[in-house]
DNA sequence: GTCTATATGTCGATAGAC
DNA sequence: GTCTATCGACATATAGAC
């Protein structure tokens, strides 16, 4: 009932269809021939148009974008750890085009579709917190009061800025390079002169 | 060729179904009926469903979500004076259901519509950084190296929250008190103990 | 000016041949 | 299993009566 190859060219066409035009703008017509097959096979495999939604959300959710990637050699000094674990970020995210138009298709459609929200939270927003709430808390390095507020503080501004640079083109309108950003931040969570 | 009070109910009609639906999932038929009108009456007020999308997007961001409101008196310290206004702002915008509708449409629409982002950031993120950047610079009690930045930081994190916890339902998956992040948030702008 | 009625196209979904 | 052909519903947009 069910051709792997077949099964993997639809998700592959309607993970374009959807995260371009977003659920009621995506066509089952176009997704099919993004993929190479007909109408019938796709309801064959799936059901119907949010059925197949809902297999591309988790699809990216859980192969995508799940991890959030901390480079295993971790500096020695706090600050400059940040700050490259930040200016990478940043600039990953900001050129993943994929990644930006799910952020876009999540926002988007998460009042009809709750369970989106829910996929990526626990998928990317929920790791990023927890690491970060770790990190603030047992590095001895680092003195803050509230870890678990510090860490929202801190992820909340890097993922703010992309946002508003990137998704809203706010890189024309309001330009600030990402370096003062992140150098601002850094300055804030581990005041400069704290070094062991 | 044109009546005020029928482009009125219009304007009120499309408000509702394109902050509900989204351009893509919104209909003229159910705008007409919203209204009141026959949909002959809307194509003879706006040029088609597109020139009436851009009409209600120009209407919220001039009429409702220009005003970033600051107290006019401002406690003589800073550290209490941006921790209310902080509440005050994660509040206000959180119970707007209607606000939280157009951050939802104006993301998920802004990659084939990119007028509405530029619209909202010259009526909303544009004034209210500006005026934050000016008040970090110019208050003789705040000491911050880069305003403009820290400006961004600020701004990003009160957003951030706001996003996560309300559009992405992350109170439920992520409960966090707005009174815990807001002082930590202010704790790192202004250390306490600056008092003058 | 605003309506009813309709033109014209596309949507999601399926039946039936192979 | 996968296709072609097609269904009924509904989309945007307009013509013509009043």
């Amino acid at each position: 009932m069910a051709s792997p190859l077949k099964t993997k060219q639809i998700l592959e066409g309607a993970r374009q269809e959807f995260l371009s035009q977003g659920f009621a703008g995506a066509t089952v017509d176009r997704i099919a021939a993004n993929a190479g097959v007909s109408k019938a096979t796709i309801y064959s495999h799936f059901q119907g148009k949010e059925g197949l939604f809902k297999a591309i959300v988790e699809q990216l959710a859980q192969q995508r974008f799940q991890v959030f990637e901390v480079p295993k050699e971790q500096s020695a000094d706090p600050r400059k750890f940040l700050r490259n674990l930040s200016l990478h970020f940043l600039e990953e995210k900001s050129e993943d085009q994929e990644f930006r138009a799910f952020q876009r298709m999540l926002i988007g459609e998460s009042e009809r579709f709750p369970y989106i929200s829910k996929t990526f939270i626990e998928a990317f927003i929920q790791p990023a917190l927890q690491w970060l709430t770790t990190y603030l808390s047992e590095n001895p390095l680092v003195v803050v009061k509230d870890p678990e507020a510090v860490a929202r503080v801190f992820f909340g501004a890097l993922v703010h800025f992309a946002l508003v640079q990137e998704l809203l083109n706010g890189k024309e309108l309001l330009p600030l390079e990402r370096d003062r950003l992140v150098d601002s931040l850094i300055d804030l969570i581990i005041p400069p002169g704290t070094e062991a």
